[in-house]
DNA sequence: GGAACGATTGCT
DNA sequence: GCAATCGTTCCC
């Protein structure tokens, strides 16, 4: 039954969080399976803010060259060594702060990259990109290593997106990284008008939009 | 100790 | 097309 007091923007059932086990398995996989659902931020004190998933990409440990992973186990990406379902939060080109869900086993450093969501509840600045969601929600290095599975930063079930809707494309950004920046490792919802304009952008320019 | 370089964004 | 801006990584 549904409680008539409540705010009911959002109901309860895709408020529940992840459990550990969804992290733990193929990066891919779970990049995928991301996809619709949601990110969910409630800092002390604060309102909750919501963001549907419509956008990732999944990196793949040390032999990723466009992973940071890719220099091995620094300060930096410790924490993507560490238990699956935890965050990996880093500052980029010294402005921006990025958003990662560490995945795979202990000692294999994965990581899925949140690149946008689409507002649901409590945002208020464009969240369609990783550095401008992180500004969006407030996010920075305090919350790196958070556990997404229990924490005041969390992803929860949402609504998965049917394979049919997730579009293909290699990684954004990440030219340097030689055959391995051409991997189709970027996933999105293709009915989602929330991706990030970089994407947009990258794929007009090479054509690459491989829906699958 | 120093230099090069970004898993981005926004303005020209 | 390109500047902003600073932590991380790597070389001396």
């Amino acid at each position: 039954m549904t409680d008539p007091a409540a705010p009911a923007a959002v109901n309860s059932s895709v408020l529940e969080p992840l459990p550990r086990a969804f992290y733990v398995r193929d990066t891919v996989e779970v990049a995928r399976d991301l996809l619709g659902r949601y990110l969910a931020f409630q800092p002390p004190g604060q309102s909750p803010m919501i963001g549907r998933l419509v956008e990732v990409e999944a990196y793949l440990g040390e032999r990723d060259l466009a992973s940071h992973a890719s220099h091995g186990h620094t300060r930096r990406t410790a924490p993507m060594y560490e238990e699956a379902g935890h965050a990996y939060i880093y500052l980029v080109y010294g402005m921006y702060w990025c958003l990662n869900a560490v995945t795979g086993a202990v000692g294999s450093p994965c990581a899925v990259l949140i690149r946008a969501v689409e507002p649901v509840e409590g945002l208020i600045q464009a969240t369609d990109g990783p550095g401008k969601l992180c500004r969006a929600y407030g996010l920075d290095g305090r919350w790196n290593r958070a556990d997404l599975t229990s924490s005041e930063l969390r992803i929860t079930a949402g609504c998965p997106v049917e394979a049919t809707a997730i579009g293909t494309s290699p990684r954004i950004g990440v030219a340097y990284a030689g055959a391995w920046a051409r991997e189709p490792l970027r996933f999105f919802d293709r009915t989602s008008r929330h991706v990030s304009r970089t994407q947009r952008s990258a794929l007009r320019v090479n054509g690459s939009d491989r829906s699958s």
